[in-house]
DNA sequence: CGTGCGATTGAGTTGGTTCAAGGCCAGTGG
DNA sequence: CCACTGGCCTTGAACCAACTCAATCGCACG
């Protein structure tokens, strides 16, 4: 088990993933702070949200990873996007919102509920982003899907993770925990896992990546992502209120 | 608010959209139809937003077709999604929005400004509910080209715009004008224009579907959604507020 | 009666899949 | 302490869905 150096567990991550996208009063950071004091955990492969049923509670991942998925009749599944300290679950604004795709856990996972922009009309603004960026990152992954040879998607992919673990702090040198298997992968970027595994020896083999042990290190990352014709997807002015 | 179904270049379409997501009292459609009457018009392959650049207005579809799409430096390009009368386009709620995506015309298009949640708070549910319906439509397209073969993909989208179609009540008899080229839906599906031909040809060959001069139809809608494993994105009851 | 864009068809090629067999290693129980 | 799992990763070889290249067709339009 290993434990993150930098920042403990207690939600650090992802107050400060959200206090990077909007600006936040101290009234909203302390109230957000005491939700991620009220925490929950669920184990890998808990639903944390389920597809076509009402949503109930808005919530926030505070520690692990997490998927919207969606699972074919024939057992075919897709990943939409990826989830990370900061991000969050059912953030609609309409009167009755209903699940559009099942969020599942990938590990052990803590999260927590956060309060809606009734109780607290500030946070209406970093939700808004937040929902905006979302949206940003499945444009990303539909390009990624429909666009991108096999060798580009992988690495777009592993790119887009290194730009969001560094927005809410979880990269240090480029590198940061990878907890993702390479099923995981092929699920995400429409390929099969022993062609993901084909795809990482590659990228190995020409000192792009490392990854071992859990640990996912670029050797030049901008470089990687100019090769790719990659461009980041969040650059922070864009989205702050002028 | 259910507007009659034999639709000339009103913006009627449009507005019958809008009214099935939500309950648009008399002043907001009035507010609607209004902004209608100030339509402009754009030629096919026109900018109407710009990728990365500030949005300043809220634009609403009244006639033809347009699409969200995105440009790579090698020239290959991918359609997010297919833009029809109804659908909004800058459709966001905070406070400087920037284009996520290029929207440009198929066809000849109409279309109109449609005022801010700002003007007319009654609006803003409308909104937000086609904003969470947009998002089920990328979700879809993500699994579209993710997990699903040629044929799948192809038969999926075409139901999934008789959906759309019929939403805006443009649909009679299970079909519709149909005016995109077989590279638009290369692009859309992430297939080249070659292949989507001959999944043409297969469609027809069973008779799935006639496609000719401009105008698609469906043999049975229902069998060929049951063969791909495809269900409704919209189910209007799911997004109306109770 | 060209002219040009889009649709169609054929033939050869390839990127990614499929199937199947090991290999590695952390955790478990004797 | 070691043998025995069970997940996950790795590798090889055959195969096939979709791509590429290139030619032809059809038709709307000036």
């Amino acid at each position: 088990m290993r434990v993150n150096v930098q920042i403990p567990h207690d939600g650090a991550a992802a107050i400060r993933r959200l206090s990077m996208l909007a600006d936040l009063d101290e009234m909203a950071v302390s109230v957000l702070q005491a939700a991620t004091r009220r925490r929950r955990t669920a184990e890998p492969r808990a639903e944390l949200l389920h597809e076509s049923r009402p949503i109930r509670e808005r919530l926030m991942i505070l520690r692990g990873w997490a998927a919207r998925t969606r699972m074919l009749e024939d057992g075919r599944r897709q990943i939409m996007s990826l989830l990370l300290p900061g991000d969050l679950i059912g953030n609609y604004d309409h009167g009755s919102p209903v699940a559009a795709s099942m969020v599942t856990t990938l590990t052990d996972v803590e999260y927590c509920t956060v309060p809606g922009p009734d109780d607290l009309p500030q946070l209406e603004e970093v939700y808004a982003v937040s929902r905006a960026i979302d949206e940003a990152y499945l444009l990303a992954q539909i390009t990624r899907l429909g666009r991108l040879n096999a060798e580009e998607r992988l690495t777009d992919l592993l790119l887009e993770l290194l730009e969001r673990m560094e927005l809410c702090g979880l990269a240090v040198d480029d590198s940061f925990d990878f907890p993702l298997t390479q099923e995981i992968l092929a699920d995400m970027t429409g390929l099969t896992p022993v062609h993901v595994n084909r795809m990482i020896q590659l990228l190995r083999r020409r000192d792009d990546i490392v990854l071992k042990s859990g640990r996912l290190s670029f050797g030049n990352p901008a470089l990687l992502a100019a090769r790719v014709g990659r461009s980041p997807v969040v650059v922070t002015e864009n989205w702050r209120q002028r």
